[in-house]
DNA sequence: TCTAAACTCTATGGTAACTATAGAGTCAAG
DNA sequence: CTTGACTCTATAGTTACCATAGAGTTTAGA
């Protein structure tokens, strides 16, 4: 099948597989008489490993660390509880930063009435005053 | 004073100074002779309100609006409480999709053993079959 | 006075994971 | 045999910077 196809298949837009296979994420591949890539089933499979894990926010680097790690069964898979123990604080990490800011502006957004002027507006005096 | 001190009192790199400057969010400036960027208090207030900004994750777009509206100070402030209120929006909505994600890997992290091989290994599985 | 260190300048390329575009070639149906 | 749909490569853009190169400026010490 062509790359149409393969995007149709697997919901990928025809721009993330050329940009998979230049990030080495796709094995190397046939080519048609007039240079148009041709795949099989197993790429859609693979595809489809690799949007599940772009779902769950891992990079393309460590997604080509997890297929190379698949690619030697018999070796213990601590590397990949590793790797995903980290995904897992950094995604904690995160969170909480985010809910420090989601506080600062909600304290933010209390400084202002509605119906003011920007003279007047809290938010940009507030804005103004140097943070501790 | 130079570039430099003003990085120092505000704590932004002078690369960043630069590119604010660039991206039209501190006014245009005074020169010495032998070229370099001269400032005074008022610039470092300024950038300690851009630095605030930045620390709520308000763009620079989105700074280059206050700044507009600030040199406004008659009009309503409507245009500054709408700006916050949709950024709490993308936070929040930021917020939960890491939820989401976050159980999405507690789930799949308990499904590998440790000690366990690559090729039994439960996360390696799980990221292979379709998601729903 | 000279010189070396510290500072500054502009311009450019890199980051992540794509999207969008241009300009050209390929293929299938009517 | 042509038109439209598809594909190709290469390049620029996104965001808010950081890093670097290569050049010029300033300042402090010898």
């Amino acid at each position: 099948m062509k790359i149409g196809e393969l995007a149709k298949l697997t919901g990928c837009s025809v721009q993330s597989i050329r940009h998979y296979e230049k990030e080495k994420l796709l094995a190397s591949l046939r080519r048609s008489d007039g240079n148009f890539r041709l795949y099989d089933s197993a790429t859609v499979d693979q595809l489809k490993f690799i949007k599940h894990c772009r779902s769950l926010d891992l990079s393309l680097a460590e997604i080509r660390q997890l297929i190379a790690l698949n690619q030697q069964p018999g070796i213990g898979c601590d590397d990949v509880n590793r790797m995903v123990d980290s995904h897992i604080e950094q995604v904690a990490l995160r969170i909480n930063e985010l809910q420090d800011l989601q506080d600062k502006l909600m304290a933010l957004r209390t400084s202002c009435a509605s119906q003011s002027t920007v003279k007047e507006c809290g938010i940009l005096q507030t804005l103004s005053v140097t943070q501790k």
